[in-house]
DNA sequence: ATGAAATCGTGACCGATGTCACAGGCTGTA
DNA sequence: TACAGCCTGTGACATCGGTCACGATTTCAT
C-alpha cells in the first residue's frame, strides 16, 4: 500500500519490496478535514508529513494578526514546521488544511532510525532537502528581484491549478502583498 | 592540516584520524584575491567551496544590470551556485570575493564519491543542507513580514562585523532596497 | 602626489502599495 | 427563505521606496 510514497521515493532511489516494507513501517496514515491544523503555532511538532492528497498552507501569523504564507503543499509534497520539527521546539508556524487531506507522517526519532537502518533513505532525504533548499533560494531571489505582478504571472504559469483551489487573499499572502494590491493588477 | 574543516565537520559527526585523512583527500585548496570570481555567471560551476578565510558575496545580476545579493559568506561557510553545481548547468549567479579568500573545494563527483565512501559524510551534509534550508525559510519569512528597517536592525545585531567589512551599497542589495533608501533610515 | 573611482548622504519627484471603507455576489446553514 | 460569513473589486488617501541628480569625502592605483 501507499503506492504514492513508494513511487515518490523510487523516483530518486530504487527500493526492493523488503526495503519498502521497512520504510512504510515507520509511517502512520492520518486524515484531516478542511480547516484542521496539522501543526499548530505554539505547540510541539511531532511529525513530518508526506501528503498523499489534499492541499495545505504553511502560515506565519505576525503580531498584528496578519497571515503570511510560506508555502502551499499538495500531493507528493513534504511539509511541516521544519524548524520546530528538527529542533523539537514549539512551532512558530501553523500548517492548516485548505481541503480534506491525507498524509503519511513520521516522528523525528523514527526519521533518524530509518536513516540509520537504511542508508538509502539518508540519500533520498539529502536529495529532497537539497531540492527544497534550492527552491527556497529561488523564492528569495524572486522576492528580491521581481515585482508583484511578475511573481503573480509566474505563479499562474507554474501552478495554474492553485488559483482554482485557493482564494486570492491567500495568494496575496503568499506573494507578499495585500489582497487589494493583487486585485488591482488582475483586470489589466 | 585544514584544522578548520575538521573542527567544522566534527561539530556534527566525530571522525577518526584515518577518516579525516580520507575526507581531506577529496578537497583542494584555492586562493582568490579581492574582486576575483569563484563562480562566474554563464559558466559551469565545478566546485562547492568551504571558506577557510575571507569574505564573499553570492550575487544575481538582473536584466538592468542591478545586483541582488543572495548571501554573504565568510569563514566556516559553504558557498557556491548550488543550482548550477548540483545540476551541472551554467551558473545564473556569481560568487565574488569581497576580500582575499582561501577556500577548500570539492567537485560534484568527488562529493558523491565521498558520501559513498563514508556514510558519515552523508549525514553531515544532510545536516548542513537542512540548516541552510531552514536559514532560507527564515529569510523568506523576514522578507515577507518585516520592514527594511527591521531587517537592517536584525542584520546589525546578528552580523555586526559585516557592516565594518562591506559597503552600504552591498548591504542594501542584500536587504532588497536601494542604497538611498537604506541611507535615509540610518540617522533615524 | 595626483587624478579616477568608489562611497555616502541628501533633496526632489513620482509611482507603487498599504490601509480603510464600502458594496455586490456567492455559499452554507438554520 | 433569510441570514451570516466569505470573497472580490474599487475608490480615497497617506506613506514608503525607486529613480535621478548633486556634492563631499574617502579610497585606490598609477
Amino acid at each position: 500500500m501507499y503506492k504514492n510514497l513508494r513511487n515518490h521515493i523510487e523516483s530518486i532511489v530504487p527500493l526492493t519490496d523488503e526495503e519498502y516494507t521497512l520504510v512504510s513501517s515507520y509511517f502512520k496514515i492520518k486524515f484531516f478535514k478542511k480547516h484542521q491544523f496539522m501543526v499548530t503555532e505554539g505547540e510541539l511538532t511531532s511529525y513530518n508529513y508526506y501528503l498523499v492528497s489534499g492541499l495545505t498552507k504553511l502560515v506565519y501569523t505576525d503580531a498584528s494578526a496578519k497571515q503570511h504564507i510560506l508555502a502551499f503543499a499538495m500531493e507528493d509534497w513534504w511539509d511541516t514546521d521544519y524548524q520546530a520539527y528538527f529542533t523539537q521546539t514549539k512551532a512558530t508556524l501553523s500548517l492548516e488544511c485548505l481541503e480534506d487531506t491525507q498524509a503519511l507522517c513520521i516522528t523525528l526519532s523514527d526519521f533518524h532510525e530509518l536513516c540509520g537502518a537504511l542508508p538509502k533513505m539518508e540519500r533520498f532525504f539529502l536529495e529532497k532537502v537539497t531540492r527544497g533548499f534550492l527552491a527556497s533560494q529561488r523564492r528569495i531571489l524572486s522576492l528580491l528581484t521581481t515585482s508583484v505582478q511578475e511573481r503573480y504571472e509566474q505563479l499562474i504559469v507554474q501552478h495554474p491549478a492553485l488559483l482554482q483551489r485557493v482564494p486570492k487573499t491567500q495568494i496575496a499572502a503568499y506573494l507578499g502583498v495585500s489582497r487589494e494590491a493583487l486585485s488591482r493588477l488582475g483586470p489589466k
